[in-house]
DNA sequence: AAATTTGTGGTACGTGAGTACAAGAATGGG
DNA sequence: CCCATTCTTGTACTCACGTACCACAAATTT
């Protein structure tokens, strides 16, 4: 159900944002009526009013987070100085883009972009929200680089976030994953002049 | 707790495999108590007289699951004939190994791969295992193109690696997922001969 | 054969979850 | 001011799950 009043919609994004942070936090499972209730400061019940299920509360979240994302890569795009994406930097700015802002307890947060698109797996109500996200990014990352000075066709844009993404999903199962240190160290390689 | 009886055994080798029967058609959180106990044909008690707790079963099935994976992998290499290493067949071999033989009803037994690697972010008890089996894996792959006479680095194989595993895990997300596809396209671009 | 270990399985407890419900409060238009 | 719609929330029902327990059977050891 949708709220139809202010404040009514006001609580319902209370609820989202909670739900998000949940999301973050501990992963899909963590999203559960009364943890989000908690959270948010409401009662129970104003979970199962605003959402006529866990699935719409679900949904709700992983959007929001998403979107919070992509604002924080069109804000990177637009504040781009072509001069400052020597080598290094730029691989950093695309990282930045791909795993979220360095400087997150890193293992813990990217972990939740890959159970995202696993998740999708099982939970195909998912895949139309994820893919409008996923082309986004891309386009995204096309027009970084574009801006950078160094443009690429779309189809190289999509093995380099494939390698990325797999470095990724590799890393994960080290004692002391790292995973942005081995995507960094396949990206480099990926992008050095040939 | 492990069984001291050969009957024991075989009771506790029934549970698990059927908890890794429940892994593969579900997922980590199909395998429980009650579920395994009734695939496996035997009472609820048995699953935790055998197993001190649900975490030691799905490790057990896990390592069940992995080791059958890596025997296919073995015997494949085994039977290589370096004669029929052509382009396409060979990529169709590196993608068997990686994704499971084709035929597999696909985007569904591709799934738990993926699943396995990102839940590991999440389930640091699994790290050992998936440590040693995904560095058998990186060793098969090393010598089956070594074998097919088209040696690479161990670092190859890594890159190679990471960009199966990062198309696949961008191709769940679509509406009717081919993640094999993709995987293909990538790998056999990234194969060409340059 | 007795004793001890090992295996077996029915049952039940406690917990946490999704969801339903109904009674009440707030709100806004006539 | 009233009334209908919208919102709010405490409570409770039902279910599935992990796990513990215990009486008993089977096997193994002494």
């Amino acid at each position: 159900m949708t709220a139809a009043t202010p404040k009514g919609e006001r609580r319902r994004q209370a609820l989202v944002e909670a739900a998000a942070g949940l999301l973050v936090d501990g992963g899909f499972d963590a999203i559960r009526h009364r943890a989000v209730a908690e959270r948010a400061g409401l009662p129970l019940a104003s979970t199962t009013y605003y959402f006529d299920s866990l699935d719409e509360l679900v949904t709700a979240a992983l959007e929001f987070q998403g979107n919070a994302e992509l604002a924080y890569g069109k804000a990177r795009l637009d504040e781009l100085d072509p001069a400052e994406c020597g080598g290094d930097a730029f691989v950093e700015l695309v990282l930045d883009l791909l795993l979220g802002p360095s400087g997150n307890r890193d293992a813990e947060a990217v972990l939740l972009r890959y159970e995202r698109l696993v998740a999708t797996g099982r939970r195909p109500y998912l895949r139309p929200l994820m893919r409008r996200m996923s082309g986004e990014l891309h386009s995204l990352l096309f027009d970084i680089f574009a801006r950078a000075g160094q443009p690429v066709s779309r189809e190289r844009v999509e093995e380099l976030i494939a390698l990325v993404d797999g470095a990724v999903v590799n890393a994960l199962i080290e004692i002391s994953p790292d995973p942005r240190a081995a995507a960094r160290r396949m990206l480099g390689k990926a992008m050095q002049p040939r």
